[in-house]
DNA sequence: CCCTCTTTTAGAATTATTCTAATCTAGTTA
DNA sequence: TAACTAGATTAGAATAATTCTAAAAGAGGG
């Protein structure tokens, strides 16, 4: 991706580009780590912490990334959400892989048809352990 | 379920039966609220939030209630998990629906394929809003 | 090139959660 | 039933992720 088009990304959401905002949504785009705020900030450590809270923040509400916030540590996990794609968490590495092969129209529908709302948006995670270790 | 029931979920799963824990699980089973740990003192004051804390994280590794991280109160939030289901979180008011209309063997099965892992769980939230709120 | 409103920032403040180490108790054993 | 012991409970202190504050800097429209 281009860094016109991340300029782009942020302007299609009514976001200032500013060059912090840059460095952080390039960083989310070009690493799959799934960071916390204190991973970006130790490689972006001339960005102050406050803004990068402030700014995955925003990049939140846009829903340019989303939040993962139910791995062992305690700490909040970002992620760009570039396609649409669920988790898959080993819990016993806390590694994340992004996957693609199952199709929510079916989920959101019923979702839509137990609860009556207007569905805008969803968050699967699948739980596993590597199958060496019984289990 | 009979006080006599929620001994035996404790028992199953090799935790000793204390009257706190009896009483946290209790609450747990009777409350749809999906409170926190701050809740559940609010309402069992004679329990110590240490004690609460504690017992939420046995109850949790036994896989007696689950955990919902991603209300957006910054608050971890409790669910007891007698049947598995989903969540349909309305965003406006973060009021949770527990639904069970979805057949869930596909995407386990997805997340196997692409991941080589024993799925061991699965937890899936769908977000929406009133559809009288245009958006 | 201004001007205004938004963003950035360092550091303080907050607060949910975890830790500590002393006391107590469930459940087993004799 | 009494004694024992590993595990549970507790109050309060400690931790640490996140949010807040208010002052300085910068983006982008005109």
């Amino acid at each position: 991706m281009t860094p016109q088009a991340q300029r782009d990304i942020l302007k299609k959401h009514g976001l200032k580009v500013t060059a912090q905002r840059l460095a952080i949504l390039d960083y989310l785009i070009t690493h799959e780590t799934h960071p916390t705020a204190e991973m970006i900030h130790q490689d972006l450590p001339m960005i102050s912490l406050a803004t990068i809270y402030n700014t995955l923040e925003r990049l939140v509400a846009a829903e340019i990334i989303i939040v993962i916030d139910s791995l062992s540590d305690g700490k909040r996990h970002f992620d760009y959400y570039g396609q649409p794609h669920y988790h898959i968490v080993n819990t016993q590495t806390n590694a994340i892989i992004d996957a693609e092969n199952f199709d929510v129209a079916p989920l959101l529908a019923a979702a839509r048809q137990a609860s009556g709302l207007n569905i805008t948006g969803f968050h699967i995670e699948v739980y596993g352990v590597n199958p060496e270790d019984a289990r």
